[in-house]
DNA sequence: TATTGTTATACTCTATAACTATA
DNA sequence: TATAGTTATAGAGTATAACAATA
């Protein structure tokens, strides 16, 4: 098998399980954009505004919204900052935090149950490949 | 390494990887969802409105609006069913076959130009967990 | 009566431009 | 003057409810 053919069977079976993945939520009142800022927070703590729409690459208004929406279901809060304080620092609410482990837990066990019809080699294979393809996409 | 541990980095590594393969169009005018529903209409051909709504998981209101923008951009049309005249079955144009192969061959150069950066074993063992990853996603 | 597609309406996510407050 | 955040406005994607045409 070529590097093209490798690569294009690497590109649809990411997308597709990516797609069953995102699938399982824990609650559906919080979209996918909502979703991602929220597990940004929890994995890389606190933001300011700017910071959270650089990572996630959309516009500042367009994240202000996000996050609006977000505190105002009590998931995240706004704090000013103390020495600028044009800034504001954007963490997760208890609330917040439980529904990441929440919804994170959900898609695991979803994963989980899949793959425990593999043999234990074939495990094996996916958890190096995991790490491999952690690398293709910090490269 | 448990299942659950395995799953959780697989978990991680497919949404990191499906994300920078995303961020990979050939044309910004098409949004995700506009582009989903060229690379179903791609691989599995022509579809009616409600059968194109089914497969995306969306209402049928929604993919309508959505195959109105891509109609209007010219990358698919709608035909009448001779039989059925309540049914118009979608299919892709020239010039939407053209934009799904570019966005393709755009994400695939990508992926290949990182994998050439792999040993060959490395490739292989990324080969076999794609056809492993397919299993899990339709399951 | 049931099904297929569409329109009406409303809310979220996206963007750019313009504004406010602070540095 | 520059930066951080926000508001104003507009277009696209999502949904449910209601409608028209056809089976």
């Amino acid at each position: 098998m070529t590097i093209p053919q490798q690569s294009s069977l690497l590109r649809m079976s990411t997308f597709r399980l990516a797609r069953r993945l995102r699938a399982q939520k824990s609650d559906d009142s919080v979209s996918d954009a909502q979703f991602a800022v929220l597990a940004t927070l929890s994995i890389h703590g606190e933001h300011t505004l700017s910071a959270l729409a650089e990572r996630e690459r959309v516009s500042a208004p367009s994240m202000n919204r996000t996050v609006n929406c977000l505190e105002e279901a009590g998931y995240l809060a706004r704090a000013e900052d103390a020495i600028d304080r044009r800034k504001t620092n954007i963490s997760l609410t208890a609330s917040g935090i439980e529904l990441v482990e929440a919804t994170v837990s959900k898609r695991d066990a979803w994963l989980t149950e899949r793959m425990r019809a593999l043999t234990a080699d074939e495990r094996d294979l996916l958890a190096r490949a995991a790490e491999l393809m952690g690398r293709l996409a910090t490269q």
